[in-house]
DNA sequence: CGCACATTTGATCCTGGTCAAAAGGCGTGG
DNA sequence: CCACGCCTTTTGACCAGGATCAAATGTGCG
């Protein structure tokens, strides 16, 4: 536990043009001169997978974005229950301007690099550049639309729906970043074990576990390795979810 | 159905300097000067209980915020299963800049009257004022924070859990506004029918019912009517809650 | 090869859902 | 002012989906 931060490491820095998520994170509304800036200002961290980026309780020093890797938003009840609130991807921004803390850990699911500023250095460029306000607003918007469509399978969808909600999400995802694959299925990574994935979609792990047994035996999918499934039919899947067809 | 407009009216604007939610709402971190333009293009418009205020389908005309009364943001799936993903109250802002539609219906859980803007004209205000952008991406940053919240709620809280949970919200919410109640206990007013509030916290009606019941039966709340609740001891509605003891 | 950990599968229990009926509130019209 | 009818809320009886407890199987790493 507290031996987490020895595992973190400095990684040397690039420039933001040649940046892997240069067109798509918080800073992508950024002309060369504002570039030029953040430049100067950035700096990269790596944490190991398992290890806590941030303590809910903590003040916040840092504010980043996903590089390489995904990190996991975890609300945690002094029982000991627990909730994934969120996934972060590469290109999500991590911590709110203006707060000292966040109100949940996040967690490396994976190795996972940030490129961080210091709050106050980040905080004085939002408020001179329009564009980082604007790319933050718009991004946080889509981060409340993703929640509030969580909430609809937290609440209301059964656990086969659940199930089935989480790799469409994947694969809605994945189709958004990389484009439409060329055959009609699909084949993703698990970026969760099924402990998180059961904490994300609000069941336990047995279930979780059940779920894909059936939705492998009903054919909805494949697993090719423990960590990957293989969509034959997308739209079969989105119909498992209960979800409309539209990509 | 198709009749609900014929409901609406439009009432006669007042001046933003003398509006009930001046310091709360998007336009609070406005001067003087800011606030004469706001005045000159802002329109009324009151909705009577249960109209639908927007579609999700249909295209969004204006941004509003809502001045007085109560709103939901439903999430409906195709079989009937709703899920309201939020509550708004006085001061809260509707609408997505940039995004020609929303993902849920906004519905009047009371007599609700908006302030409203069209949208291109407050896209355009947004790109002059970087008060009211800022103030926009906190109150986004806001609402995402109570809708992880919320996910916490539904994923992983009891149905006596969640019927507290709710109070408990609303309980701070109030503090939050008119400040702490003179004696330990409060009386609050349920904005949301049983059903509303079924759909909120993700259970059933009956369930959600035999909770009230059940907190009333063991001293947690008193019912004085149907749509007012008493708890005599915050502390205790808090721990019902499996929350923190902190408002 | 063997150990630690992750995942699957099995058996049983319990919370909350479903279906049904009764009770309580509220507005309208006689 | 009360009676009627509609709608909301409460209560009851029963059922089922998912949780819990437990054991077996699979997987990756030293």
């Amino acid at each position: 536990m507290s031996t987490a931060t020895a595992l973190s490491k400095t990684n040397p820095p690039v420039t933001c043009g040649e940046c892997p998520i240069r067109h798509r994170a918080v800073c992508s509304g950024c002309d060369q001169d504002e570039l030029a800036v953040l430049d100067g200002l950035k700096s990269y961290k790596t944490y190991a997978k398992g290890e806590t980026i941030i303590w809910a309780e903590n003040a916040l020093t840092h504010l980043s974005t996903v590089v390489t890797g995904v990190a996991s938003l975890n609300r945690t009840l002094e029982d000991g229950r627990c909730q994934i609130v969120g996934v972060l991807l590469p290109s999500d921004f991590i911590g709110r301007p203006g707060r000292s803390a966040v109100a949940h850990d996040v967690v490396a699911a994976t190795e996972v690099t940030l490129c961080r500023f210091e709050k106050k250095i980040f905080e004085g460029l939002l408020a001179k550049s329009p564009a980082i306000m604007a790319r933050l607003l718009s991004k946080t918007s889509d981060d409340l639309d993703a929640a509030r469509d969580w909430m609809l399978l937290l609440g209301r969808k059964s656990a086969r729906e659940k199930v089935a909600g989480f790799l469409s999400m994947l694969v809605r995802r994945a189709i958004q970043q990389n484009g439409m694959p060329a055959e009609d299925g699909a084949t993703i990574a698990l970026p969760l074990s099924r402990s998180d994935l059961a904490n994300y979609i609000g069941l336990t792990l047995e279930t979780t576990s059940r779920q894909f047994s059936q939705l492998k035996r009903d054919g909805v999918i494949t697993l090719p390795s423990q960590r990957d499934v293989h969509i034959p039919n997308l739209a079969n899947l989105f119909k498992e979810a209960a979800e409309p067809d539209r990509v």
